[in-house]
DNA sequence: GCTTCCACTTGACAAAAATCAAGAACATTT
DNA sequence: AAATGTTCTTGATTTTTGTCAAGTGGAAGC
């Protein structure tokens, strides 16, 4: 089984082998050197990617400044949500961190698997449902916790990003400044 | 017809009239006084209401304090989502802040309607995605806003449900203490 | 090896928000 | 109407976090 399938299967938990080939093959390789963008803000966001090596950053530019939504890693899935499934402007513009190397769908590839396959719709069901309770608990560091307590149960859960990114985008998207989590990081 | 066909209708799409009827023929009215639980932290959630009248408190108790993490009113939805998907543990305790109609599903009921419409799973894969796609932006406004600012906004989408819960509830749902919206009210 | 560019750190200060404590306003019950 | 209980407000203070500005350190390019 390649990786791809491992984490199709492990994300969407498609059992029969013949499927999950079918469905892997329609995803294709894509590089992105470090510092290019995946996704503009505005534009279609009309795939989802697997990420096989590599870091991105989904972020938003505001008035004052660049918000930080999420950083990506290796064995997850990429793409601009609502883009995607709604056919809308892309809300995030999202960057490579480092070289990075994808297993791409387009959104016309992907609407046939929910053809090919008619239990697809609902394991798609499941892997939403579970990103939504993902990022209701990161609405609750929000409600419950302060910047240090934020940063010390991130770190706990991705040490490794910190060799590996800026911190100034961590601190962003952990909602402090980078001074603030300098100050944290010291202690 | 009814308000709960409507609202149906109008959360997951369901054009035809004979499938609408028959999807809400499967909740049954449930009434909740106020100040009574719809739900407790740990136990079964074992059903999906929609709520007819009356608001509805989605907290949870932490060491030091209560977190509210939602208010529910009426037209809308509610669950403990992972506990009623993934047949787990209830996360948050949902109480009543006024007297409550809801018209609930059993889960088990709720899971023949996948099976008597097989295009259901895809309704609610796009209905659980509207609602990640509205929560990500409550992480944005944490990420780049201050409490006044959030204020300001929630205020704006939801004025009258300040004349009707305690604003200390707003208050922890919007991420401050009561001391500090009462004084960002003042302005 | 020097320069340039980032990213990060540090300090001084300002602003935002929390905490603690008291009291006022309001609704509910008796 | 009085009593009770809850919610909200206000003031004083502390803590947390942000802002601004300067400086340090390292990596990449020339």
């Amino acid at each position: 089984m390649t990786e791809l399938e491992q984490y199709v299967n492990s994300y969407f938990g498609v059992a029969e082998a013949g499927e999950l080939a079918e469905i892997s093959s329609l995803f294709k390789p894509e590089m992105i050197k470090k510092g290019d963008y995946f996704l503009l803000t505005g534009k279609a966001a009309d795939r989802l990617s697997f990420i096989q090596t590599g870091i991105l950053r989904v972020f938003v530019e505001t008035a004052n400044k660049e918000v930080t939504q999420w950083i990506s890693t290796k064995g997850s899935f990429i793409t601009d949500l609502s883009g995607f499934i709604f056919e809308k402007p892309a809300r995030w513009t999202i960057q490579a961190l480092t070289d990075t190397v994808l297993f791409t769908i387009k959104r016309e590839d992907y609407k046939k698997i929910g053809v090919l396959m008619p239990k697809w719709h609902e394991l798609e069901k499941l892997f939403i449902a579970r990103c939504f309770i993902t990022i209701e608990d990161r609405i609750f560091t929000h409600l419950s916790m302060t910047a240090e307590e934020r940063y010390a149960l991130f770190f706990e859960q991705n040490k490794s990003l910190f060799n590996e990114v800026p911190l100034q985008y961590i601190a962003s998207m952990l909602g402090m400044t980078p001074e603030t989590l300098s100050r944290i990081r010291k202690k």
